[in-house]
DNA sequence: TGAGTAATTGGATGCGGTCTAACAATACCC
DNA sequence: GGGTATTGTTAGACCGCATCCAATTACTCA
């Protein structure tokens, strides 16, 4: 097994028996064998072992927005969303989201769920842009796909695989958006 | 004036002069004449010297909202996210968002507005599902009106006064939502 | 003036994260 | 096999943020 596993097996197995806050860096690799320095060889931080699954699909999603060019329209855009989800399953964050209270982060998961929000809202707001529409509803339609790609991410998580493909729980999230009257 | 006020400005100058980055709360608390321990009496990180003031009314914003109870409407909560941008004009954080790249803060004010446009999301999602809407439909909604307001406080903030009020530049915002067709 | 409260301070402590120089192990090439 | 480059791993120093506490100063008011 690499490093990278043990570490990350080492870090998932702390944060669930005393939780996040509780457990440092220095106990994670005092499990994994390792020494502190390698910690950051394989994680650029704490909390990049619950996130760097989702941030490099997120990186591949926002080079995938960039090569749509002004040609990407709202179906373009709900595929790559869909890439972004399809065969999450065995992830440190999906057990962080199924176990966030265990592991002490809910104040924590709503920080980091924020950066990547808005981070993956950005990218859909430069290429609706791109498309020449106004900065600030470009904003608010990238926010709103953003937010239905977490929201159903944590929904998924939360029940388990009782709701098939995270995908299904995507798709009907994207139908949502489109008409969001509130009366 | 306040230490308070003094830290603030104080903060802010070297913000401009060096970027945020640069600036260590010793620094702060050294050109401003106090301790560093004085720092912490009255932020609660380096960065609440830019968030204080949105975070105090975001405070305000989401008791209001779960003051609505199950009876709140669209319109109800439109109206508590006006009062959140209300009068908004001296803050360290139209500073800073005026002057982001002087500061350096790019990064920073990515990862800072994450938190607070999913703080502020999730209040508003809140709200909605006690109405009984559904929990997926419900982060949509509020993460499109966080989205609306964290946009047009940046625009309106880059364009000075240029805009007026931004109070207005909310209300264009929040008409853009309800009909997010992107086909 | 004196007592009590609030403001302020120094300092120790812990943790996350960066950096560098050195050491070990592995693969590769002649 | 021997020498070499590459990669993985390590110790350790270093810095900044943030918390905590005990002590001290400044202020208020009777």
């Amino acid at each position: 097994m690499s490093s990278r596993e043990t570490l990350a097996e080492a870090a998932c197995e702390l944060f669930l028996e005393r939780g996040y806050d509780a457990t440092s860096v220095a106990d994670i690799t005092q499990r994994a064998g390792v020494s502190r320095s390698s910690f950051f060889n394989y994680f650029s931080s704490k909390s990049d072992v619950l996130w760097s699954g989702l941030d490099a699909r997120i990186v591949r999603a926002t080079e995938s927005l960039i090569a749509l060019g002004s040609g990407g329209d709202g179906a373009a855009v709900r595929a790559v969303l869909r890439e972004v989800v399809a065969d999450f399953a065995p992830d440190p964050l999906a057990l962080a989201l199924r176990n966030r209270s265990a592991m002490g982060l809910d104040e924590e998961l709503i920080r980091d769920t924020g950066v990547r929000q808005v981070r993956l809202a950005g990218a859909i707001s430069d290429a609706a842009r791109s498309t020449g529409m106004d900065e600030i509803r470009a904003d608010i339609i990238g926010a709103a796909h953003a937010a239905a790609l977490l929201s159903s991410l944590r929904v998924w998580a939360e029940h388990g695989a009782g709701f098939g493909a995270p995908e299904s729980v995507l798709d009907g999230a994207l139908r949502d958006i489109g008409d969001l009257n509130w009366t």
